[in-house]
DNA sequence: GCTATTAGTTTCGACTCGATACGATAAGAA
DNA sequence: TTCTTATCGTATCGAGTCGAAACTAATAGC
């Protein structure tokens, strides 16, 4: 005998069942000696481009503060799977590479489980989901900060094929590889107002 | 000027929207002098019914260790927004109840700009999103452990009305009250056939 | 009565978290 | 050129989380 469903009652199994899936991703990534945080950024630094793999713009990411983004490379470093470099033209920067045993590491993120789950589910339900998330995240994001990442294809500083048939990028006025292209970037800003389509 | 979504886009920005939402959830939960262990511990006392509000059920639910879980209680009960009474008859169990301040706090839950999120969204969006989510969580729970709680009206072991209209739960021969019937249990398990593992 | 089993707590070491102070470097103004 | 300010990254602090393990106390099964 189940209860009949209203619209309140789903509103609030939403709710439930979004603070579940967060609670189980959460749980999940306590594995491989590593913890939610340092899988957030070992992910982060294998997603983003090359102006993005640097402690402020990891910060940035996961809105939280410099000084926290800046031990969980330590962490990671201690462990090996990420190295420091020094930039070459401004000496205050640093770039965050992963070293061969935390791309490998990567390829056993926990969080590929959801990959297959969300696989498993017809086509037009992960459409409507995914609209109705880009909305929730977009009324969400009015009231805390944060801040949204995209690739630099779709980004409003992306000029592409120039001349050479070379993409540039207009803020940093920096030739793009192909690569930097389709990765995430934290100085995307969309095209034209609306944001993420 | 937006690419084209093919089912392979939509599958990656479901799981960025959902990782996204998820942090921003998270940060949210740094508020009013607590932090998202302790508000996801206030929040479940202030849903469970009252098998359910003790130490070792808190732990199940979050998903964490019965130490963890004491120690969250340690610091909310510290900060005067809980309390622990001995149970009478079994002298091992100890039952939290919420203080006034704490169910007071509970009305500022950050998470409540959620609800709000999901009530300016269509109904049927809703409900597929939450249709999809589910099927999302079953495929999740079969690999990690974890425990879905439901209320007692909706449970195997409820025995609505018998004899004098009175509600009964079959597992612990105790009445329910019309306040417990409607809370989320850890003892909670479905109608009919299959419980989780 | 004796032995599991269960409920809850404490302690440990590694780590996150925000806040703050700090040391470099870079960029702009006087 | 200097002086000032902004930016980038790091180190340190205290509170608190995390799992793991050891521990106490009470119950349940035999």
């Amino acid at each position: 005998m189940c209860t009949q469903p209203t619209g309140n009652i789903d509103k609030e199994e939403l709710k439930r069942l979004l603070d579940r899936l967060g609670r189980m991703s959460r749980g999940l990534q306590y594995c491989h000696g590593l913890n939610p945080a340092q899988w957030d950024c070992l992910r982060f630094i294998g997603q983003a481009n090359r102006f993005s793999r640097t402690p402020g713009a990891l910060a940035a990411f996961l809105g939280t503060t410099k000084g926290t983004a800046s031990q969980t490379l330590n962490a990671l470093e201690k462990k090996g799977y990420l190295i420091r470099v020094p930039d070459p033209n401004d000496k205050r920067v640093r770039h965050i590479e992963l070293t061969e045993l935390g791309a490998g590491l990567l390829a056993d993120d926990p969080l590929n489980y959801l990959d297959r789950a969300i696989s498993n589910l017809p086509p037009e339900t992960v459409d409507t989901m995914a609209t109705g998330l880009s909305r929730l995240c977009a009324e969400m994001q009015s009231r805390c900060g944060g801040q949204d990442l995209g690739i630099c294809q779709s980004c409003g500083y992306f000029e592409g094929e120039t001349d050479g048939g070379n993409m540039m990028c207009g803020l940093k006025q920096a030739e793009l590889s192909g690569e930097d292209a389709t990765r995430f970037c934290v100085n995307f800003s969309p095209v034209n107002e609306t944001r993420d389509c």
